[in-house]
DNA sequence: AGAATATGTCCGGTATATCAGACAGGAAGT
DNA sequence: ACTTCCTGTCTGATATACCGGACATATTCT
């Protein structure tokens, strides 16, 4: 559906582009690649480096994001009282036990993280901030894709037999057998991810719904395969507690 | 100057206005704010939203940030190996020396924080990811202007006896003043800041350079005022090891 | 050294986007 | 219940922005 205003469709697009690549690039990349004409890409990247959202690097002749870009996106995380209040609860978790923490919202079919929390010393994890995964196959994810009225659910994934992309060859392969994991997540209250994004770790998270009782988020702790396995149940009592204590700090209903 | 192109400016700038609000507003707040026609602000917002770069609340009738903000900021620092490499760091170092540690870069007269790690049950600190404060009065901002060359220097304060804003009733007071301090950071080789931000606070911080030798970056530790000003000199050798470390790393020129 | 290619700026014709205003519906105020 | 105000959508006239192409300069290739 059009806005009506290609302009600005297309100065987002070019926007959007340049934060999803490695780094600066041409502006003929960025005409091309869009199928902007190229005195119009020019004119959208004045527009872009005038705000800082976009900076030229004469030497390389190349145009990269602007250090504005990052902070629109802390403009983000600071306006969410989820996303502060989570943070602290979350680092101290990640220390207590020695696993990294994180904080997930859906978006479409994925799940973007918000939060991250390494212990000290800890592994890089996927989940870093920004990373976008498919949620059917994250911790995170079926925490919060178990708690959507049905027809939410039907919305995003219409057919049951319909398959779904696997990574690690692991995973719900269609959508009835995710329909049956996340009955299960609902009956237990927890969700699990076992190697299904990375071989050697295990997830536990537990989904964190807003005052309206809608499954706004999901935290999750991850850790070594072998040491979270020792005491699941003990590690996702210990998340739920957090996620009760994150609701109720935010007025949620925790649960009802 | 103007782009030539006033759609792609004023999505920007709605874009920019929602990033730095406390949260969602009317589309007449925007309009009104902005002194963009209503019918426009509402094309605008159509075009932020299909992109997931604003949200419309319908219940409250306010549109808000998008999440696709957040993966915009996430892909700039993403970018960035200063803040990559200097995030692994600056935790090991705030962990270790139980301080706050962060990493800035300028932007016109400000600094702009990029990383912030804080020690475990360490206090909230101004420095969080996004914030921007006047570089004169950051211990960071002051590393980046005491290398920065002298006309680019003039450039940003032209007239020595202008007067510059202050906190805390503390700071240099004009540009002279400025100056002055900056010539003492560049003997010392690290800057300070005294409580010119926040009462109780001291920091300490050290330039990074790129591979060309521009003053990139700085990277500063913050703590408890009589914590820090037991051994500053201590503290800022460490500090400028990490710095060292972080400008190998990139191929920096580690102060030639 | 010369040719080819790419970048960045500029210009003007024409297709079209902007925007004032109308309208419908919802929320707030009386 | 009624009135007022606000939000969100829609329409069409006209001012103007988009974009093809030209040009200058820089970089890369032969």
């Amino acid at each position: 559906m059009s806005s009506g205003s290609p302009a600005a469709e297309h100065v987002l697009a070019v926007l959007d582009f340049l934060s999803h690549g490695k780094g600066p690039v041409p502006a003929a990349t960025i005409s091309r690649t869009l199928g902007i004409p190229r005195s119009t890409t020019y004119q959208l990247l004045e527009a872009l480096s005038a705000r800082g959202f976009a900076t030229h690097f004469p030497d390389d002749r190349t145009w990269g994001l602007g250090v504005r870009a990052f902070e629109i996106g802390s403009g983000y995380a600071k306006q969410q009282p989820l996303v502060l209040m989570s943070a602290q609860l979350l680092r101290q978790l990640a220390h207590d036990l020695q696993v990294g923490t994180h904080l997930a919202v859906l978006h479409g079919l994925d799940v973007i993280y918000l939060v991250e929390e390494r212990s000290t010393h800890g592994p890089w994890l996927v989940s870093e901030v920004g990373v976008r995964l498919p949620a059917h196959l994250t911790a995170t994810g079926r925490a919060i894709l178990a708690h959507l009225p049905k027809n939410q659910m039907r919305a995003l994934y219409p057919h049951g037999s319909t398959l779904l992309p696997v990574r690690q060859n692991r995973g719900p392969k269609s959508v009835r057998d995710l329909r049956d994991l996340l009955q299960q997540t609902r009956q237990r209250g927890w969700s699990i991810e076992n190697e299904e994004i990375t071989p050697g770790f295990f997830s536990v998270a537990t989904v964190i719904r807003d005052y309206t009782g809608w499954p706004a988020a999901a935290i999750a702790l991850t850790g070594d395969k072998e040491k979270v396995e020792n005491d699941i149940p003990g590690l996702a009592q210990r998340l739920m507690q957090v996620a009760t204590t994150i609701e109720t700090r935010l007025g949620g209903t925790g649960g009802i």
